[in-house]
DNA sequence: CCCTATTATGAGCATTTGCTCAGCTCTTCG
DNA sequence: CGAAGAGCTGAGCAAATGCTCATAATAGGG
């Protein structure tokens, strides 16, 4: 890493909305580069250029590259973004029509923002608030999907919370694997038998 | 990132003791190094000083730093896997305790160092010749684990190998979750839960 | 003790990366 | 129009880092 300056200094504020359409360009530009090429080597000159923008614009709206990241982390903030992703739309019927649709929403919506947010919890930037925001909502989801569990009459477990826990974890990390690592198996192959362990499981 | 060359020349191999020590204990600085910096942050130059050998002496034995972080998860994943292979072969009992043997496995190989081995799972993401390697290592283990379910008569799945797969990576990833990121479950209830659903799913 | 293969050294090269700055273009408004 | 300020540009600096290579030190069989 090169000079890193304390650079606490006051950058531009937009004032004509051409600016404010360069600002934007940058930030799509870096969260498109993170999540691609990781925090280290998304480099600056890097997000300028997918911007089509010059460096030098870009060191006028952000002091220094962590500044990027952390004004991404306050839009997601803002925009709740993660809040629609993880929406869960189960619809009763048999369990396993309920896991594979439990399966089938995690490789939907686990493309592009949990890498953006996994970059930023990563980096230790994160601030309180994202932090427990991000929790709140973990423990909603995990709520919700113990919540149609519990309402099913199959559904055989010693420890429903422990059981909930261990299936959304196991679902999210190997949709995650397959995503990233798209090798071997087929997509379709993973899902049966993800559905079929799972359902298994939780009828006893 | 400086100079990033093919570099894929053969390095010494040590045919002294000598040769030997001072491998291991680049090893070991590096792990520690890494540890403390992280991955970007851990240079090698720092490595080569903690391990009071020159940066020479540490590139005669590793082609390039990702390569010392590819021998350091290589010795991760070879300790202690698959030494118990074999008892889990010659000790068969229940299914069960078959799969409770193959959790408490990694377990126990993971109990260690959560933030090293944090790092190399997200290292994991980068470098291709890193990935191969982890991936023939990979394999081999695999392939041991499909062997014991396959010997054993109370497994019924459809397809074994992609079953094998499914299960090594989930048990893995549950155990770096939980080593990584401890939160409200303790240990004991995610392996009883974890052995629960791997032992029902395989007895169809 | 000597000779050769092996091992160790570390200054420095090549490259990368975060970031600056002098000067340019565009917008706005009297 | 035209001036002033807002916005934009990109060559390039300074630091950092991965890695090489010429040279020196050491080991161990003869």
């Amino acid at each position: 890493m090169p000079p890193r300056k304390p650079s606490v200094d006051p950058r531009r504020k937009p004032r004509q909305v051409r600016a404010e359409l360069t600002r934007d360009r940058i930030l799509t530009a870096a969260a498109h580069v993170f999540t691609e090429h990781g925090y280290a080597a998304g480099t600056t000159n890097r997000i300028a250029e997918r911007a089509h923008v010059s460096i030098g614009s870009l060191y006028q709206y952000f002091p220094n590259k962590d500044a990027i990241l952390a004004e991404l982390m306050v839009r997601h903030i803002d925009r709740g973004a993660w809040h629609r992703a993880d929406e869960l739309d189960l619809a009763p019927g048999t369990l396993e029509t309920v896991v594979r649709a439990l399966v089938r929403d995690a490789v939907d919506n686990h493309q592009e923002d949990p890498r953006l947010l996994r970059i930023m919890i990563e980096q230790g930037q994160v601030s309180e608030e994202l932090r427990t925001t991000l929790a709140r909502h973990g423990a909603r989801r995990l709520a919700e999907v113990r919540d149609v569990f519990s309402r099913h009459p199959d559904v055989r477990v010693r420890d429903l919370d422990a059981a909930t826990e261990l299936i959304v974890f196991t679902v999210e990390l190997n949709t995650h694997r397959l995503v990233a690592f798209p090798q071997g198996l087929s997509m379709k192959t993973v899902e049966n038998e993800l559905v079929d362990m799972v359902t298994r499981y939780l009828s006893g």
